[in-house]
DNA sequence: TTGAAACACGAGCAGTCGCTCGCATTCTAC
DNA sequence: GTAGAATGCGAGCGACTGCTCGTGTTTCAA
């Protein structure tokens, strides 16, 4: 790690947090890191005095979200597998909302179906998590379960999120606690007859 | 519209399948309108010769796909308001997954959460379509249910489909039947209580 | 106080992209 | 047979991209 003063860690604060706003608003491929820089402030060598490369600061905001997402969700006790299927799936559907809505930009750079070949490694982090954390929690509720089926379960449930989540983020706020009640009902339909 | 000759038709179709393909390979962004030429076998110029520019391509292909869904899915007719469910949704989902498996590229084009700004037109297009497909099979199943709860329901529908038919198409052959039961106990998780 | 390291600038490089244009070739109506 | 439209070519333009580099400024340990 090289040395940083804090005005260093300071701009890369603001330098993350203008590639969160320019990715929301035109995409991880349109977005330029000229822009980025401006958003922030910066000047385009600025940027680069901090991140070696674009993918570098999409790499930055997926660790930043993924510390997100892990202490909204807090750990994973194993009282979990034996709480009603309904408190369950609020305990996780209600933080992924949270974070998602609070964090436009990772939906447009995690949640594609596409990898830009780039990206391929910040994306595959970001599954990875969510994926583990589902299939945990499945794993805690149902052990019988065979593990390719638990796979299975897992994946599409992810997909459920990455499906459902986009557009409960871009949605009207007023609409939005409806969709929320939207998605809860799809969880609890698929995974009722498997865990519940 | 301008005249044609059968050379500049067949031209045409040839282009079509080549940006299928490039699309399909490295998405929309990143297929360069050289590299759809090349792939079909002509020059640059000969690719503006028939269409003014890369959206129009894309154009092409989402009416494609729309015209391909429509022959797939059969006329709407009113029996489908009484099938049973299970079959209701086998009349759904298998055409649905056959066209998209037939057509890898449509996915990368027409199912993505953020939009390029220009295929805003032709995304639309195939997500009014298909919109309004689910929605009129619900209305004439469920008459008295309020239209905007209707067009919520529709709308998630929307996206269980555009959350699981990408993974369901770049899945193994084999795992495939299996992704697809997995996408009908969704649809039927979910529907049921409202339509069932 | 001072000097080396960290920070900051911004014009501009090398490369790529969508697209153009002048011109050659092929088809078709008459 | 021939005029004119349709088709075809491909070098290359203008714009823009991610990124660099020479140079100047700020910070801070000694």
């Amino acid at each position: 790690m090289v040395r940083r003063q804090a005005r260093g860690e300071r701009r890369m604060a603001e330098l993350q947090d203008a590639a969160a706003a320019v990715f929301a608003e035109v995409g991880y491929e349109a977005a330029t890191t000229n822009a980025i820089a401006a958003r922030a402030g910066v000047s385009p060598g600025t940027l680069y005095q901090f991140y070696g490369n674009k993918e570098a600061i999409a790499q930055a905001l997926a660790d930043r979200y993924l510390e997100q997402l892990r202490s909204a969700h807090g750990a994973l006790t194993p009282e979990l597998a034996h709480l009603p299927l309904d408190e369950l799936i609020d305990r996780m559907a209600g933080p992924m909302v949270a974070v998602n809505v609070a964090n436009p930009g990772f939906k447009a750079l995690f949640g594609r179906a596409d990898m830009p070949e780039q990206l391929a490694a910040p994306t595959r982090a970001v599954h990875a998590a969510v994926f583990g954390r589902i299939d945990a929690v499945l794993a805690a509720r149902r052990p019988d379960l065979p593990a390719a089926d638990r796979a299975r379960t897992a994946q599409v449930t992810m997909r459920l999120f990455g499906g459902l989540v986009p557009m409960i983020v871009s949605a009207d706020e007023g609409e939005r606690p409806a969709l929320v009640e939207e998605l809860k009902k799809v969880l609890r339909g698929y995974l009722g007859p498997i865990v519940g």
